[in-house]
DNA sequence: TGAAATGTTGGGGCG
DNA sequence: ACGCCCCAACATTTC
């Protein structure tokens, strides 16, 4: 029986894999294959090569029940995927798109190998919309939000139910060069620091769909305003699932619709969510159109800007001990779980780039390193977003208090009780800025400033005046 | 998908 | 009754 290449890459899944679909419905042997590739592409941070591990046992799984086999490599793609070829005597390769420079440079570079002795045949899994078919009258690419997404809802509704695949024949034999889950040595040994991360979540096609089914039972209703109070259970948390592509951001769009027509009340808080999914998309937009996004800043005049180097700051932050309660609830959300609620992302980026004056590529690296969802294109152009540089940024004078934010949106406390504990005697009233509480409210609640929990590392008043001043030294025509 | 400074308005206390 | 002041509440502008 003639044999096909299914190269799995960002979309890990069975169901709604057109690239799957295809290669069941041509009716050849499928031999399906994974190729941890660190030649070619950047290195995966720590949070995500434990993800990955897990993502791959569950897609092992779910293919497994299909009847056929993932055959994992390690090592060079281009080579992999041409012996592979070669040996099997192959004549198609399905494979699903990705977006990011690198990976679709390599992509490119495979098809060249590949053509014309095997046909490779390229699917959209990742996005809800191909990045090529949305521009404006002029045919040049949107550089702001709204527009984007005027122009994504007028199109016929992306939404696919969630059809599992028909059963194919698979190629079960082992192959040569090709290894174990456990010889991909994606899970952190020495130390094993990833116990938050296995108490926190499900990787996995099935993970992905109870988040997603718990998040339209419990949260869509009260999404518009739930979603900002990081305390609160009001968001999907399917960005780690999205990312390593276990769920299809069409059938997410599918379920949301659905279950807007089972319940129309929650019309409003579905809109809403469906809104951040276009989000989504508009950063791996950007960065297809933009493929420079990653290193350089969207807004050329930014290359000039007087970033300061601390390294000593930036490691006080990443760790949680700025002395701003928010900040450093967030950064160790981050540390124990591998995520970070969103609202949160954009105090704890806003106070590196703009209270300490460090670049937005080490909040960028540190993000990369420790989130589970961490997705170069929503990384880099979020980045860029914080810091003021980004496409349809914030403008750059936008400066989060990070003491009203917390107020505002932390009111009672409770998130910087979860997530910093030597401050949780502390009253509401207080909590937020342990500095301005009295001498007794401090000693009754077990807080030392400066001995259990540190002081602010730089002060709010100051730090808004000299990023301000930053930001208007900065030289106008650089880039 | 801000915050702070500045400006405006209107109700109430008070002489 | 009236002007004056205070200031909270809201609106505007500035960063």
């Amino acid at each position: 029986m003639p044999r096909s290449l299914l190269w799995f890459r960002q979309d890990l899944r069975v169901i709604d894999n057109s690239a799957l679909d295809a290669a069941v419905n041509q009716g050849n042997a499928i031999i399906a294959v994974y190729i941890l590739d660190e030649e070619n592409l950047r290195a995966l941070g720590g949070a995500s090569r434990w993800w990955l591990h897990h993502s791959l046992a569950a897609l092992q799984a779910d293919i497994s029940g299909l009847g056929g086999t993932l055959h994992l490599f390690h090592g060079n793609s281009q080579s992999i995927l041409s012996e592979l070829c070669a040996a099997n005597d192959l004549s198609t390769v399905h494979l699903s798109r990705c977006y990011e420079p690198d990976a679709a440079a390599l992509e490119q570079r495979v098809y060249k190998v590949l053509q014309p002795a095997v046909d490779v045949h390229r699917y959209c899994g990742t996005l809800l919309f191909e990045p090529e078919s949305i521009v404006k009258d002029d045919n040049s690419p949107y550089k702001v939000f709204t527009p984007f997404y005027k122009s994504c809802l007028r199109r016929p509704s992306p939404g696919r139910a969630p059809v599992p695949p028909d059963a194919g024949n698979w190629f079960n034999d082992t192959l040569p060069g090709s290894c174990t889950l456990e010889e991909l040595n994606l899970l952190p040994v020495a130390p094993d620091w990833a116990g938050g991360l296995r108490d926190t979540w499900q990787p996995g096609g099935q993970g992905a769909h109870h988040k997603l089914q718990h998040f339209l039972a419990e949260a869509v209703a009260d999404y518009k305003t739930d979603r900002d109070i990081p305390a609160i259970d009001g968001t999907s948390q399917v960005s780690p699932h999205l990312h390593f592509g276990e769920i299809s951001p069409r059938v997410i769009w599918h379920q949301v619709e659905q279950a807007v027509q089972q319940n129309p009340d929650i019309q409003e808080g579905a809109t809403a969510y469906l809104r951040e999914l276009v989000w989504r998309d508009f950063a791996y937009y950007l960065l297809h159109h933009w493929p420079t996004l990653p290193t350089d800043p969207f807004r050329p005049e930014f290359a000039g800007f007087p970033w300061q180097d601390d390294e000593q700051l930036r490691k006080v932050w990443s760790k949680g001990q700025t002395g701003y309660p928010l900040v450093d609830a967030g950064m160790r959300q981050l540390w124990h779980t591998g995520w970070m609620h969103n609202r949160v992302r954009m105090v704890v980026a806003s106070f590196l780039v703009k209270h300490c004056l460090q670049h937005w590529k080490h909040g960028e690296a540190w993000f990369w390193d420790t989130l589970v969802d961490a997705d170069q294109a929503n990384n880099t152009a979020s980045w860029q977003w914080a810091a003021g540089c980004g496409a349809d940024a914030a403008p750059y004078f936008r400066i989060f208090n990070p003491t009203l934010q917390s107020q505002k949106f932390d009111a009672k406390g409770d998130y910087i009780r979860q997530y910093v504990p030597e401050l949780a005697a502390l009253p509401a009233k207080y909590i937020h800025e342990p500095g301005k509480a009295p001498a007794q409210v401090l000693k009754d609640a077990g807080v030392e400033l400066g001995v259990n929990y540190p002081f602010p590392v730089v002060e709010h008043k100051m730090a808004r005046e000299r990023a301000l001043a930053a930001h208007k030294a900065m030289p106008k025509n650089s880039g």
